[in-house]
DNA sequence: TCTGGGGTCCTAGGACCC
DNA sequence: TCTGGGGTCCTAGGACCC
């Protein structure tokens, strides 16, 4: 090499934003620093809603996202509870990113609103990492963990050991060390069902799934997932940060009735009114609709969803009578929870067709 | 305790065609 | 009369992620 020229090695940084939601509340608010806060619904713990984030404060007490806002205001009786505010979040989230976009030499992969892989090649991952976590605090007072990894599943599982504000780095080299005996629901990816079904299989921790033979997994879990979960027991896969815009494939959207819906005619306006939703999302996004789904959730707990593929149509009373056929097919006199809809766009000929299983968003 | 709202992708099975 | 094999498309349901 020549002297002076620094070439470095690529690595994949995982970069993700501590706290987010309640961080961002705080910048606003600065007498909330300290205090336990939870975010979600419309702030209101009598409401059907659930926790979006609570702060580390809150956290202590048990609280974590997705728990009912009802239970987690119970835990921390002298919590901040607040709204969510979408909004805010993304233009937060967007300052972060275009820190990120401006480190030297970095491709971005935005994974959420605070989550992102960097390709970059340096030398010195750490002191990358230490300086993009300082440009990050220094333009949005906001601090992030940074993994760092050969691959994309072991930067994003490093970060968790680098929380809060800190960096960690997971390689070929260290992997089974550090995750070798834990449990496989650890991994991104693996969840409590495919834990549970693995553990049927005798394989409970990451390293009895790393050493497992694909082809054994097959009959349980398919022909694609099955050698995947085993290449994730190693921590294997690309390496690849890929900047290609977003294309959503879809859009949705769902009403969660504070109480639950009997008579027909609500039913009709709630479907009405969540086609209109859907459709201002869709135009904006210039495309045809292709397909519709209807999700119902029958009091307490039931959901079905029943979908159908349309002509490519943008026409909003033809997409309005197709849902509405949907919605015909509802079980007469049931309780309903939950009403969703969601439309499927036309694809551009050169959008980015997944080639490996993924699941949720990268 | 009682479960949001926005997404993505995989799998199984039936229908249909050659 | 009894009966193939392969392929594709579609729908429902499952699982996971932020």
């Amino acid at each position: 090499m020549t002297a002076g020229v620094v070439s470095g090695i690529p690595w994949v940084l995982h970069v993700d934003l501590d706290q987010f939601i309640a961080a961002v509340e705080v910048l606003r608010r600065p007498e909330l620093a300290g205090k336990p806060i939870i975010v979600g619904g419309r702030g209101d713990p009598t409401e059907r809603a659930v926790v979006s984030t609570a702060s580390y404060e809150a956290r202590a007490f048990g609280v974590g996202s997705g728990m009912p806002l009802r239970i987690a205001a119970r835990k921390v009786p002298d919590a901040v509870i607040l709204p969510v505010d979408q909004e805010a979040y993304l233009a937060a989230s967007e300052t972060v990113m275009a820190t990120l976009r401006a480190q030297p030499g970095a491709t971005v992969q935005v994974l959420g609103w605070d989550e992102a892989f960097v390709g970059v090649e340096t030398e010195d991952p750490e002191a990358y990492a230490r300086q993009m976590q300082a440009a990050v605090l220094a333009r949005t007072r906001l601090h992030c963990s940074v993994g760092i990894g050969d691959t994309l599943v072991r930067a994003k599982v490093a970060t968790g050991f680098g929380k809060p504000a800190g960096v960690f780095r997971l390689t070929a080299g260290n992997w089974l060390d550090v995750m070798g005996s834990r449990p496989t629901k650890d991994l991104w990816g693996v969840g409590s069902r495919v834990s549970a079904r693995l553990a049927k299989l005798g394989i409970n921790t990451v390293a009895e799934l790393a050493t497992s033979d694909p082809q054994e997994l097959v009959p349980e879990f398919g022909p694609r997932m099955g050698p995947w979960y085993a290449q994730l027991g190693r921590g294997d896969g690309t390496s690849v940060v890929d900047d290609t815009p977003w294309v959503a494939r879809g859009h949705s959207r769902e009403t969660t009735f504070q109480q639950d819906l009997t008579d027909p005619a609500q039913v009709e306006d709630a479907v009405r009114d969540l086609t209109a939703h859907v459709l201002e999302d869709v135009v904006a996004e210039g495309r045809p609709v292709v397909g519709l789904t209807l999700k119902v959730r029958y009091a307490p707990f039931l959901t079905t969803t029943q979908g159908k593929k349309i002509p490519e149509t943008f026409d909003r009373n033809e997409i309005l009578a197709r849902a509405l056929d949907l919605a015909a097919g509802i079980e007469a006199g049931r309780p309903i929870r939950l009403l969703g809809l969601r439309a499927d766009m036309a694809m551009p000929d050169d959008a980015r067709k997944g080639h490996t299983p993924t699941r949720g968003g990268w």
